[in-house]
DNA sequence: TGACTACATGTCGGATCTGACATAGTGTAG
DNA sequence: CTACACTATGTCAGATCCGACATGTAGTCA
């Protein structure tokens, strides 16, 4: 979105690292559902990276993208959209059925 | 992603608008797994939009953005992002629940 | 027919996001 | 300690996406 996320941004600026995506100062609740998503995708990411043994480079070179935008990703930065989280899942061969558990699980650890 | 959606982007100019996500012309897996996502929660938002009896328009007021991109969300152009479409749902009150049953159905119809 | 409403499509300036790069932290082996 | 591998963080030019606007299409009602 376009202007206002300024706002989030200068909140996110420093801090957040995991588990205040709650009741984190004035978010809205779909702007804390948001991260809460982003949240449970980077952690899909990095499991699945993981599980494949496979350096943040290594999955850079795989994604066309760099390492430290991996990190950015597997950190939940605001700098990255879910646009990216999302083809970056796929092109791990992630299917539609297992986005889907990464989204609804009950805790955000993945099953699969 | 930057440079090589211009591939894609050419091949979209015209064309597809419904049932042609599976096998067109050259969508390697991941491509076409991603269209076929944005065209889920595209109909998942035409019909909570429907429900509510809302016009374009009004959805637009309410997204902070204008007629014209909700119909392009809606007809899944490769102009908007998933994460629009997805802040879009969020803003509507899509649950992680209702958001992953429009990701993982069979049918590219929505359940709730 | 015209007037109106809803939706579709195209364009554009400007906001946002991305890959690349530099660099800093963290571990861990020799 | 040094050296090395991996990850984190900051910055920036350029690519992408956004809202806004104009305009087109389709339907309805008089």
């Amino acid at each position: 979105m376009p202007v206002r996320d300024a706002k989030r941004r200068r909140l996110e600026a420093k801090g957040w690292k995991v588990g205040n995506t709650q009741e984190f100062l004035r978010l809205s609740a779909e702007e804390a559902a948001y991260v809460d998503l982003k949240a449970r995708l980077a952690i899909g990411l990095r499991e699945r990276r993981r599980r494949r043994s496979l350096t943040q480079a290594d999955l850079a070179k795989r994604l066309q993208s760099s390492q430290s935008r991996i990190a950015k990703m597997e950190a939940g930065d605001p700098s990255v959209s879910l646009d990216l989280l999302v083809r970056s899942l796929l092109i791990l061969g992630t299917s539609r059925r297992e986005l889907s558990r990464l989204i609804s699980a009950r805790s955000p650890v993945p099953a699969a």
